[in-house]
DNA sequence: CGGGCTTCTATTTTT
DNA sequence: TAGAAGCCCG
């Protein structure tokens, strides 16, 4: 099932109704001041401080949401602004119909006149179809998915005969998304930054990616909000035109937000002075920099921007903008979200009133100074101390498990215990660091008959039967659309494979006509082999009778007969592999939501936007998911596995981002707990198989950070985990050792040695009875070590690497140029280059890397 | 052109 | 380990 927010509302929405003042009386007639009385008095201020600029700071579970939809309630009981004339700014389809309902329930309908309630995609491309031909598109442009995107740029690199193999076109798309994202035109990326693809192509390649796109008369997400802000800066009659309208502006998780749409809100909030910020420069060339503790942004103050200023005689407006968000949920900086758009708005919105929601209404007592410890370890906060009156409730519990297997095993029976006392499956959640994780539960649950969703994966539109749906409904809607035409030219197959695309491609270049064109005029020719010739003879044949039936049928209907005529239908009705069914579904799905549009038009200008994964969860069912994909969501149990060292923190985040990356993991740590209404349950394995081979891990510097007086440390029976008392034999690892597999290398033995030396006990003194163990795994010890013990543990090198990764100061290497060193992942290798503690180091096998010296040691 | 084989690589994700 | 992507041959 697919879910939508309503947009034909949204587009049937006249931009200036005739006075809304009967919604607005009504509102006021019927709420009165009850919306406020419910109300701490944070929320209260935050609602009712209407003029000028507010960033509220909204710890988790604080009521956030509640608070933007009082304000946009009271905004306009108080008939400060129409509907229409309040812009309202989520990140997410699903936080903006989360809003709607819950405007709907505070007035009635008229929520319906809210026009410029949603994500910033769908009102930047709302504002872009308006003022389309100012970037050099047409208003019926197409959105392009990831997928277009990757195959739209690997016919570029194929033109400038550039190895995509080396220089992937995923690679120049994830460049030109981050350009995209940090609000640079192709001729303002910094030349030395665009040189690093395709030996200083990248800015070209840019360039012309820009070029085609206008030509296919399609924009990317980025681009979304890019023209806008371009249209806004050469036009300043537009823009004053929208900041006039807007006379409020929401943005709800602020702290996501990056330059782009930073430089967007700042335009529509008309503010006077102007930061630029000048954004961190690759990941590189700032570790090159030495320091790499600066911040990753610098302040660079600008004279204003001419559109900025006041018309001239006019007093400067109040900007009344609204900022909600929490710098302590900020896990999105890997995807160019800016903290720092945050911690500076106070100085970028001068006289702003900046408010602290600090009482939070979802966790008890243990958890919240749990999760408050843990991230007042971070530097880069502006602060803020949650606090409840809700009861102190049940200790985080932390246990320590043998290997990833048990871990699942002991969740699994613990969630079947909660759910023996009667609660409800969908009160429970596990979240993990990475989604390979997840994998093991499902088995286990599998095997356990226990009920489980999956949240996050692949969403809907993203699945290849609903691409290639799209992609038939776009060439009959835009014949010019060659992407979609290539995409399903051949699909199902047709005998018209690279051979005959090179040559569409060719023809139409020559004569500058779209693919479909060319193959319409390659049929009557002689240059194909008569089998494609024919195939393709029918394929535009058949687009034309389905153009043509257009006019005469509902687009639903249409879109039905395109599948079943195409064949499109057939080829997964034939297929025999276990997901064709869903497939077929999903196609029905597709096809009844579009009966939400008016026409196929609308259809395909919206579902880009707005379609959703699927949302039919009614059953009562374990959620397993991300934490990412666990931010905004709630529950009473919630586990949390996988507090290893390398997992979580993520070893990759912190190799590629040093401090600020372990930061951004510690937040995530804090959002995974905060999730949490009545129970957290931490767990950590000393081994865990990651691609296919095991590995011995360390518990996560995280449980260190966590207060010992909240905190129950539990581990599994029979010492299978670190500092059990041991001595039951052989552990599988130790026989699996004997066998010379991969346990035996030089990595597993320092794992091991460190294991000794850290846990002060026994290497491999693990019992073999996993079974009997795991029965009592929950019920064990529960008068564990004290907690100072973790620290004791771990007193390896791999501790102290923590503290220089955490400062990432410029400390002198212990080591000296030519040593010899072993690092675990790498292998063996000698050092070639020391920068503090940054060491360059050319390994036997894996070639020349950096590598923060503290994991590596000598061999 | 398409099927089967080998090779490679391996967070987090929204729009 | 496992999935995807590329490669070669019929």
């Amino acid at each position: 099932m697919i879910r939508m927010t309503e947009p034909s509302k949204i587009t049937s929405v006249p931009d200036h109704q005739p006075a809304a003042g009967g919604i607005a009386a009504r509102a006021r007639a019927s709420v009165g001041p009850k919306y406020l009385s419910g109300l701490n008095p944070e929320q209260r201020e935050a609602v009712e401080t209407l003029d000028g600029p507010v960033l509220v700071l909204a710890g988790a579970g604080t009521g956030k949401t509640r608070v933007l939809t009082t304000r946009i309630a009271h905004i306009l009981s108080q008939g400060r602004a129409r509907p229409a004339e309040i812009l309202s700014v989520t990140f997410t389809n699903k936080a903006a119909r989360e809003m709607k309902h819950r405007l709907g329930q505070m007035l009635g309908h008229a929520v319906e006149g809210m026009p410029w309630l949603g994500t910033f995609h769908s009102i930047g491309g709302r504002i872009l179809r308006f003022h389309a031909e100012l970037a050099q598109l047409k208003s019926n442009f197409t959105v392009l998915d990831v997928d277009d995107q990757v195959r739209l740029l690997k016919q570029l690199l194929q033109a400038e005969n550039i190895d995509d193999k080396r220089w992937p076109a995923r690679m120049l798309a994830g460049l030109i998304d981050g350009w995209k994202n940090r609000g640079l035109m192709p001729s303002q990326v910094p030349s030395g930054e665009a040189a690093v693809f395709a030996n200083g192509k990248g800015g070209k390649l840019y360039a012309s990616y820009q070029e085609r796109l206008k030509i296919l008369n399609a924009a990317d997400f980025g681009d979304l909000l890019l023209e806008n802000i371009r249209i806004f800066r050469e036009h300043p009659d537009i823009l004053r035109q929208y900041q006039q309208r807007f006379k409020f502006i929401l943005v709800d998780e602020y702290q996501d937000t990056n330059v782009a749409q930073y430089l967007w809100l700042r335009l529509l909030s008309q503010a006077p002075s102007f930061t630029s910020p000048r954004v961190r420069g690759e990941v590189a060339s700032r570790s090159d920099a030495g320091e790499g503790d600066s911040p990753s942004t610098e302040l660079v103050e600008t004279p204003p921007h001419p559109d900025l200023l006041p018309a001239s005689g006019e007093k400067e407006k109040t900007k009344n903008i609204c900022c909600v968000g929490d710098d302590d949920q900020s896990i999105y900086g890997w995807r160019g979200a800016e903290v720092d758009n945050i911690l500076r708005f106070e100085h970028d919105f001068p006289g702003a009133k900046v408010i602290r929601l600090e009482r939070n209404y979802r966790s008890t007592g243990h958890i919240l100074a749990a999760a408050s410890h843990l991230i007042a370890h971070n530097e880069g906060r502006l602060g803020k101390t949650l606090r409840t009156e809700d009861q102190d409730g049940e200790k985080v519990t932390v246990k320590g498990s043998w290997d990833s297997e048990e871990e699942a095993r002991g969740i699994g029976e613990e969630i079947e215990q909660i759910q023996r006392k009667g609660e409800k499956l969908n009160e429970i959640a596990i979240l993990v660091r990475a989604s390979y994780q997840m994998r093991e539960f499902e088995d286990r649950f599998v095997t356990l008959g226990l009920p489980y969703r999956v949240i996050g994966g692949p969403r809907f539109y993203e699945r290849a039967e609903i691409r290639d749906a799209l992609a038939y409904l776009r060439v009959i809607n835009s014949p010019a659309d060659d992407l979609a035409f290539e995409r399903i030219v051949n699909v199902p197959k047709r005998g018209l494979g690279d051979a005959t695309i090179q040559m569409l491609h060719d023809h139409a270049r020559k004569r500058r006509i779209p693919l479909f064109e060319a193959a319409r005029a390659v049929v009557e020719t002689d240059e194909l082999k008569p089998k494609a010739r024919g195939s393709l003879r029918d394929v535009v044949a058949q687009f034309d009778r389905w153009r043509a039936q257009r006019e005469v049928t509902s687009h639903t209907e249409l879109a039905q007969i395109v599948l079943d005529e195409s064949g499109y239908t057939e080829m997964w009705q034939k297929d025999r592999s276990a997901d064709a069914a869903g497939r077929l579904e999903n196609l029905k799905e597709l096809v009844r939501s579009m009966e939400e549009f008016e026409n196929l038009q609308g259809f395909l200008e919206h579902i880009s936007l707005v379609m959703d994964r699927e949302g039919g969860a009614e059953d009562d069912a374990v959620s397993l998911m991300t934490l990412h994909s666990a931010k905004g969501l709630e529950f009473d149990n919630v586990f949390l596995p996988g507090w290893e060292e390398g997992l979580f923190p993520s070893q990759r985040t912190l190799d590629e981002q040093g401090r600020a990356g372990l930061e951004e993991e510690r937040r995530l740590g804090h959002v995974g707990l905060t999730r949490a209404r009545r129970r957290a349950m931490i767990y950590f394995a000393t081994n865990r198989r990651i691609h296919g081979t095991w590995s011995t891990t360390i518990p996560s510097r995280f449980l260190d950070e966590l207060p010992a007086a909240n905190v129950e440390i539990t581990e599994s029976k029979g010492g299978s985990a670190w500092g059990g008392a041991g001595g039951y034999g052989a552990s599988r690892f130790d026989d699996m050792e004997a066998f010379g597999s991969s346990y035996s290398t030089p990595g597993w033995q320092r794992a091991q040695a460190n294991r000794n030396r850290g846990g002060g006990r026994t290497g491999g003194s693990q019992s073999g009875g996993f079974e009997e163990e795991t029965a009592s795994f929950s019920s064990a010890s529960s008068s564990g070590p004290d907690f100072g013990s973790f620290s004791s543990r771990r007193r390896g090198p791999l501790t102290i690497e923590g503290e220089l990764v955490a400062k990432s100061t410029g400390t002198t290497s212990e080591f000296s140029l030519e040593d010899r060193v072993f690092h675990q992942k790498f292998g063996y290798g000698h050092v070639t280059k020391i920068d503090g503690n940054k060491l360059t180091i050319a390994f036997d096998k894996a070639g020349e890397k950096k590598v923060v010296d503290s994991f590596v040691q000598r061999a």
